[in-house]
DNA sequence: TTGAAAGCGTTACCAT
DNA sequence: ATGGTAACGCTTTCAA
């Protein structure tokens, strides 16, 4: 059986106040005391069990992450991120994929409240705002991550996608560019809207027209990409240039290129966003809006931490900016 | 505050007993204290405790996934797997990326030790064996997916390297192969060294030379992969045909090839391993040996809760069929 | 400086 | 069919 704090308490001929004083640095015990507590737990391999640490009435030392899909690289990467910062302040992490359905938000919020971590971050849509009110109502500690709820005093961390989609369109433009074409995801998402406005806007302060029908909205996966694209790229007047929300649906994009017969970056330019792994896969390789996710998931823990510390600590809303990376996808007009 | 069985027993005018055996649907309980007790606890909008719960001597229905690099996109697949089918069973996943250091192994496997999670499943390499034998000893269910320890009585879900190498073989030698290249992941691995060794058997059986210098050993990454390629294709007597150990040195092995202006599948075939969304990604798509991943998971995880049931319970090694899928990356000699 | 004892929120055994 | 109560392993307060 695993030794517990009452057999080091025997063991050393102390109380097990001692021994649990011991073990956190707590209250004033003698340094002889303390070698020999310190000694018998070494001897018999002692390991304070956290659940009872939990119930006396501490924290669990566990955070949830909330995430459409942990098999999507970029949310991988977002777990990893916060997975490490996590383990360094000594906490661990419980992954939730929701698979964007709220029944899976709402089952998964349900098993972490009844398993007491001590903070949530919620990096997936969640359409029923009430449920992350719930977590607030309960003081749980809880930061959004690459998602927004204006409407809630919540933590917040985000790129700057207005700028990311700016971005997009000023490195483009510098190529000569004119005629462009979006590839958004669902306009219901705060980042890809913001995305798409950033990008228009530039446009617009160069004075370059953009129709409504140059931006098709589709779901967010390679397949959609590039059907959608299929369908910009097969007009007439097809854009030379296109700006995709996030780097899969601009994987679909340069697909439906070549399946046109349409050469990357030659006949038309592709510009990505997140820089996940994937960007580095495709042929050619993907210019593209880099997220400086590992600096979001280490900020979005500290936000959590901060909260713990202090409940009624201030709402931050952590606005990090995006990074052109140019690689292969993009060239003159 | 929240609510506790407590309140629910006074508010309900029973004991905790009696609540407690109406949630976990023990003991004779009459219909309607059952019923009111029920109503009580919707009204106060209870949750157990699984913290207590755990402690007073139960599961704390939460699982240890044990993998490199929850960033890398196989691995990633795998947590879903596991997290899928621990959810449907009622366990939650803690995600613990170790980057293949043993002192990480250790640390993590020394955490959820302190958190008694109930099973712990391994994906990652851990050199010191001591470390799992440990856990062993402590009848911790454990079960290695995608790693073997054959010294340790332990489940084991792994896909037929063997099978999976021998099928890379004999497609390309279908296509009129001969003259072959490896990629290989540090053959400490065993499941390296077993597709290694498939492949080259496959070879041998349909006499086929295969000289130790064809095969280069390298670390896993794509880089990696494309400094060993850039090796091999750049003799004289290049291979036209390349098995490599898994998507990522195969990626390596596609750039590396279009680095040196050859075509692929015209003038060298790639055939990867894993068969991730990354070969999806890639231009060519990749030709792979498919893992089951899914099913895999599944197994698993299945397998620690036959553990949990029954402590002593045999253990089990399960090997999966791999799937050839041709892409592109492969044609004729 | 040390220890006794009261929680923390459950489960499970034993009475009633 | 129901309830009283010890136990789970720890933290914390209060006395000594």
């Amino acid at each position: 059986m695993k030794a517990t704090i009452y057999d080091i308490a025997k063991e050393a001929n102390v109380s097990i106040a001692t021994v649990s004083k011991v073990i956190n640095g707590k209250g004033r015990i003698s340094a002889e005391k303390r070698r020999e507590v310190l000694q018998v737990m070494e001897r018999l391999n002692y390991q304070p069990s956290m659940i009872a640490t939990a119930l006396a009435g501490k924290q669990t030392f566990t955070l949830g992450l909330l995430v459409p899909d942990i098999s999507n690289p970029y949310f991988a990467e977002i777990a990893r991120a916060i997975e490490d910062q996590g383990h360094r302040t000594g906490y661990s992490v419980v992954i939730c994929s929701t698979d964007n359905r709220d029944e899976r938000v709402e089952k998964y919020i349900g098993l972490l409240l009844k398993k007491s971590v001590d903070g949530i971050v919620i990096g997936t849509g969640v359409d029923n705002s009430e449920l992350v009110q719930r977590l607030l109502n309960r003081k749980i500690p809880v930061a959004l991550i690459s998602r927004e709820m204006p409407d809630l005093p919540v933590h917040t961390v985000v790129v700057d996608d207005d700028l990311g989609g700016r971005m997009a369109a000023e490195h483009l433009l510098d190529l000569g560019h004119t005629r462009f074409g979006v590839l958004a995801e669902d306009l219901k998402v705060a980042s890809s809207r913001n995305r798409v406005r950033g990008f228009r806007r530039a446009l617009d302060e160069r004075g370059i027209a953009f129709r409504e029908s140059d931006a098709v909205i589709c779901d967010f996966q390679i397949a959609h990409g590039k059907a959608a694209a299929l369908g910009l790229l097969g007009a007439a007047d097809r854009p030379t240039a296109l700006f995709c929300c996030n780097d899969l649906l601009a994987i679909g994009a340069i697909q439906a290129a070549k399946e046109l017969g349409l050469r990357v970056p030659e006949d038309v330019s592709i510009v990505g966003f997140d820089n996940t792994i994937l960007a580095t896969v495709t042929d050619p390789q993907l210019t593209t809006i880099a997220q400086p996710i590992e600096h979001m998931g280490k900020q979005a823990v500290n936000l959590l931490m901060q909260d713990l510390e202090e409940r009624e600590a201030a709402k931050s809303r952590l606005v990090v900016r995006p990074e052109l990376v140019v690689r292969q996808s993009t060239g003159p007009a």
